[in-house]
DNA sequence: TTAATTTTGTACCAGTTCGTATAATAGTAG
DNA sequence: CTACTATTATACGAACTGGTACAAAATTAA
């Protein structure tokens, strides 16, 4: 890790520039972000940037991977099976609503209240997004499908779809994280809604 | 309507213009928006556009507006008592796909999707947009409440909480939609989940 | 030492940003 | 016709934009 290396010794470090520009990012989204304003908050010149990271674009998909990293530290545990269903969504929406509300004012999301604005005219951000889409249903879908076989969920229910809409509670408290509702309004939320995604279809 | 008064004519139509607008902003979302763009897409100059809607922001206050009553108008019918609580979700959220879809590529929804980013930094759009979610809370709340008053749905569910979970459906499909999600794919989950939130608690 | 290599700091560029001052235009009121 | 009023068109400006050329600095390899 700590391999000497010729030339000149780089004087930041990688994950903490990193966590910088994503709560920079985080907060102003990505076209209201200047250069400057990265460059100040990574406390790195532009040339530096540019050679580390590329261009703004490129700083801000490295910011979206970021992220996401923190996201799968944070839930990643809830995959193992000895989580039933309704105790690993609900710890998984706790965990999230930790991060969404770890600022002041609390700002959701990064992804999903940053980035589909930007989505139309930057591809390679639709590309990202997109693909975090898919990755957070499979999460949610195989913790509907592990149910399945252990008889917690229906297996006439398409899990499929079921963590789709397990995706959809965190969108939307994403959104009403970042737009001011409050962090004790939004549990209440998920205390409700989790059981009616465990139960769903049980008489159907 | 069309009282005569002094002065120079406009040649503006308030409405067309906010429409063109309105498709400008839910492209490239706000700060991505030059007020050069704005120019051209509502074919009026600088000054102009200063004087009938004020700053850049006004303008996509303005705008923001002129979505909400769009969406007012396409779905305010299933408010009707006539419509039993499925058939309202299901065509609400039909209407919803139709209006996420309206533009190629899909742009999901203008609020939901561009204003979010800019909220931290923008009081005023924070204010409208927590505006917003309390409104459309209020549509769903309203679907559950009389269903439960026509013993469509269980007394002792949660109402609001339920409102709340079927503005997430939402949210979810409209950020889906501006990724690049089908929508043929957004209708298939819709018809998954629509029964779900109805039918909810029956069994609790 | 000297050369090679990598990162850093300064300075700059052309293009764009939002907003406004000023004057011309097109109508009504008397 | 003359005043008055509201809208439009031109043009400008100071600040900021993303990106880069260039040279100085700090390290390793020989």
């Amino acid at each position: 890790m700590n391999e000497k290396t010729r030339g000149r010794p780089r004087q930041y470090d990688r994950e903490q520039v990193l966590a910088s520009v994503l709560s920079l990012f985080s907060e102003k989204g990505y076209s209201a972000t200047s250069l400057d304003d990265i460059s100040e908050a990574m406390n790195m010149s532009r040339p530096s940037i540019y050679n580390a990271f590329g261009d703004k674009e490129s700083v801000y998909l490295h910011a979206m991977d970021s992220f996401r990293k923190q996201m799968r530290r944070a839930v990643g545990k809830y995959l193992d099976s000895e989580y039933d269903l309704e105790t690993a969504l609900m710890n998984t929406y706790l965990s999230a609503l930790k991060v969404y509300f770890s600022s002041r004012p609390a700002q959701g999301c990064f992804i999903f209240c940053t980035a589909p604005a930007e989505v139309i005219n930057q591809p390679v951000i639709k590309e990202k997004i997109s693909d975090t889409l898919v990755e957070v249903d499979e999460f949610f879908q195989v913790l509907f499908a592990n149910a399945q076989e252990q008889g917690d969920y229906p297996k006439n229910m398409d899990a499929s779809n079921a963590g789709k809409l397990a995706q959809g509670v965190l969108h939307t408290i994403a959104i009403r994280a970042r737009a001011g509702e409050s962090q004790a309004s939004l549990k209440r939320f998920i205390e409700f809604t989790v059981p009616v995604l465990c139960k769903s279809g049980s008489n159907s």
